[in-house]
DNA sequence: AACCAGAATAAGTCTAGACATAGAGAATTC
DNA sequence: GAATTCTCTATGTCTAGACTTATTCTGGTT
């Protein structure tokens, strides 16, 4: 809740420059002092003032370009950073038991769409499953993963009915490029009697790929049981 | 898509360790070798190759600790970080006509559960307001939202109808602190009219509060229209 | 008025060196 | 054996100064 904020000159300084535009006595748009001004005014080096207005302009306050000075950021956009856990750990932190069950697996070539998406030639051959990840016995989330082996040399085929494919993949094929987007649909009929709710309840589903240097890793499709949250602090807050 | 990689000889570093993290040459949970045997082996300074490293241990790929040294995290948290744009400039962009019309405002007591969250007194009277945004004359989202003219003293209520509220508070109060959530909710009555949808299709929503140092500004709870989609690109990825 | 070249400027980056500080591991004490 | 203190090390941070680079601005040219 509160900030961290350890203290150093930088940081510092950044609070400070943060509290004169939050405050008003800079305002949008508005030129502040260069560098070389503040510098003096704090007594830092200029390498520390930068770092400080880096921090800002990072988070979106601030907006710098060379020769043209620092401006304070006229239309500020809201930038917000969320974290995705790996599902166990959620599960486990909240005091439930954690299970995981593979409900299908099997070679499949890429639908069209699909294939485009992440960038595969179309009918290529992937593996696709679908799990569900339990909490307590209750069903938490669903997912249906396509995943290219190609990408992943090290994993087999075979293990992926013991193994929890999500926490294998974080934790040995890191990768290089991942897209994440959020949508809400209805549940159909399958969703329903996987997560063991009714059709058409309003379900949160994330959908995230990866890349790496091989190419797409994975795409999936998580579903989460009706209710579910994914929440956020962030943005003009000291990040660290 | 490209990484739009600024070339500089921290980046570089930063590049080059990242890759050999991801090519398994460095495992995770290994020891990377010091800042002073880097320096020497980039032929850089150290403070160049502890910057270099910062980059990456944002991002999650590393860990560092005083003495302990840097070693490649075990579990990377996947981090994604979402813009939330000013709405009309979301639907100008997509090349529709923007417009926005008040639906309800009135002033009324906060409920305990509202007032909770957002760290306010129980029955403090607070501005309610609804609005609809349309593009191209479709309702492009709905906005339910409590405004607490306490922290935005330059925001008069009568203004409120003539402006977008939404608009306003992005350019004239900056804020400390925000927190956002999405859920999925299935439509009721009045969403599906505000939105011309029908009920119990499956709404994207996302709420929204920020807080400055007088207290609670404003919060929100924005829905989208149905099959609305708020993605990301993201993480181990260099930021800027 | 439109165009172009050069000067000036502010941020971007790097360096070498210094000191601060956390914390792991060893040595010491109880 | 457990607790405490000590020492040393790797990162954290800062500084002064230099050089680079993008961009604005200015003034001159067509």
């Amino acid at each position: 809740m509160a900030a961290g904020a350890a203290s150093s000159k930088a940081r510092t300084i950044a609070d400070e420059v943060r509290r004169r535009i939050v405050e008003g006595e800079w305002r949008q748009g508005d030129r502040i002092p260069d560098e070389a001004d503040l510098a003096i005014e704090f007594d830092a080096a200029r390498a520390t003032v930068n770092k400080a207005l880096q921090l800002l302009a990072n988070d979106g306050l601030l907006d710098r370009r060379r020769k043209a000075g620092t401006r304070v950021t006229v239309d500020p956009v809201r930038k917000a950073s969320f974290t995705i856990s790996i599902v166990r750990e959620q599960v486990e932190q909240a005091g439930m038991a954690y299970s995981y069950r593979v409900v299908a697996q099997r070679r499949s070539p890429v639908p069209a769409g699909l294939a485009a998406r992440i960038g595969l030639k179309q009918g290529e051959v992937l593996v696709r499953m679908r799990a569900i990840h339990y909490a307590d016995d209750r069903p938490f989330q669903l997912e249906d993963r396509w995943l290219n082996l190609r990408a992943t040399p090290t994993l087999a085929e075979a293990d992926l009915r013991q193994l929890n494919a999500n926490e294998w993949l974080v934790r040995n094929a890191p990768y290089l490029r991942a897209e994440m987007a959020f949508s809400a649909e209805n549940a159909d009929r399958r969703d329903a009697r996987l997560l063991g709710t009714q059709p058409g309840r309003a379900l949160l589903v994330l959908y995230r790929s990866t890349w790496n240097d091989l190419g797409p890793i994975t795409t999936v499709r998580v579903a989460f049981q009706p209710g579910h949250i994914v929440g956020t602090e962030g943005n003009f807050w000291p990040d660290r």
